[in-house]
DNA sequence: TATAGTTGTCTATATCAATAGACAAATTTA
DNA sequence: TAAATTTGTCTATTGATATAGACAACTATA
């Protein structure tokens, strides 16, 4: 059973190149500890075997991974697992997003990509309680840890209330601090919303990723302590480094 | 910028045939909003010219989606959209399967698919508060709404404590009445890690998903309200069916 | 009833994906 | 040092993917 469990999981004719799928199986193995870190995989023949396929074909995938840093392959030894952690991004009604992360990585910040006026769309209208059409602020962000992007948001504002907190977002390069220069020294988050897809262009192309990985989604709300909204969000995970932690209690 | 952007975000030579990013374009399109449910999609030429592809390629796409059950092709006349919601999936301190997902399903319930006693691994007994080893009793189950499955978990609990839970949970169907039987009846989410990844071989049969879908994963521990954990669970979820709502404040 | 617009089918060609086999190059082990 | 093990490179062949063009079949509309 467990022996023919894998050969049967690789699809033919999916419209999935046999060697994206190993790839991810790889990918899996080493997420679940099948394929431990900093040890080697086993030989190619050995793979081609396990997942029913030629040995070139593992070899396919075996190089996309060591394209994306995964794995590294020496010739004469074998091919090791390189040590990669996600990082474990937490998620709750007074998360910032430095503020969790202390400990897990040495240096993280929030990049400024661009930021416009535009008039809010049905959605970010709703969110923030203003009419469909009304001026809102939209600042584009993207959160690095250790050098590698690990978030990209878009996040609008009134425009009325927050002019010029573009700016503010520019000197401080924190949502939080750039908020208190208005006068909000809390905040809380009213409503997430969460799903997952495989990344766009634009995703692959900020996040800096491979075609076909995998995007978290949120969509949150964050409002005053008496319940005035002030911002909305929808912020971009790359999941193969990012885990989101929930803390529902506190 | 909008007229490049979208021709861009198709990848070549990237392990997924260009059919089956574009069928996956096309339902993203519809999630968004952007083709509308129960109406035609643009002809086929002009997908073609907006993703930047031959019109055969577009067919090979939409032939797909006909085939999940996505859209409706007719000949001279268009190719439409069939309506299908994501159910909104609540998480919270207080959740419970059935309870948030009233008046968006006419039918929903919980299948209990095996029930089996065996030594808690590391992280189930960490979660448990146990030591490693000691016994629990792991229920597997499907949730099912409208007679799709929208939801596949594993829950432990402590063997010790609720002996006997697999037969309570067979006879209502429920784990809160389950519970109820052990004399909790009340209890809270303490932690919920949530990730994202491609389905596995298991992911595709349990959840009858195509190979390539997206599943949303969480783990979490349920505790009294008093803090003392009952119950760890795995749980996934069909990226393509369910979308979670977190309420952060509740 | 034409005509325009749309999906369906067919042929042909080029490129990518996968299989197959042989052997080279590097490393480890006996 | 010799043998065994493992990754790297090359050639060749087959099937799936993608492009291109032409035309048939069906629908809605002027």
């Amino acid at each position: 059973m467990i022996g023919r469990q894998e050969a049967d999981s690789i699809e033919r004719r999916s419209g999935v190149s046999l060697w994206r799928q190993i790839a991810d199986r790889i990918l899996q193995a080493i997420a679940t500890g099948d394929f431990a870190e900093n040890t080697a995989l086993p030989p190619e023949v050995a793979l081609a075997e396990r997942y029913g396929v030629n040995r070139h074909t593992v070899r396919s995938a075996i190089s996309a991974l060591v394209q994306e840093g995964v794995l590294r392959a020496e010739q004469g030894r074998g091919t090791f697992v390189l040590s990669r952690k996600l990082l474990s991004y937490p998620i709750g009604a007074r998360t910032r997003f430095s503020a969790g992360l202390q400990g897990q990585t040495s240096e993280r910040h929030i990049v400024l990509l661009s930021s416009s006026v535009e008039p809010a769309s049905q959605r970010v209208a709703e969110g923030l309680g203003l009419a469909r059409g009304a001026e809102v602020i939209r600042l584009e962000t993207r959160g690095e840890a250790d050098g590698r992007p690990v978030s990209r948001a878009a996040g609008w504002f009134d425009a009325r209330r927050f002019a010029g907190i573009d700016k503010a977002m520019a000197e401080t390069g924190s949502i939080t601090a750039s908020l208190a220069r208005f006068g909000i020294d809390d905040y809380l988050r009213q409503s997430t919303v969460l799903s997952a897809r495989h990344a766009d262009a634009a995703d692959l192309a900020d996040l800096d990723l491979q075609p076909g990985a995998i995007v978290l989604v949120t969509v949150a709300v964050n409002v005053t302590p008496d319940g005035q909204p002030i911002q909305f969000s929808e912020s971009r995970f790359p999941a193969e480094r990012v885990e989101l932690k929930l803390s529902v209690n506190n």
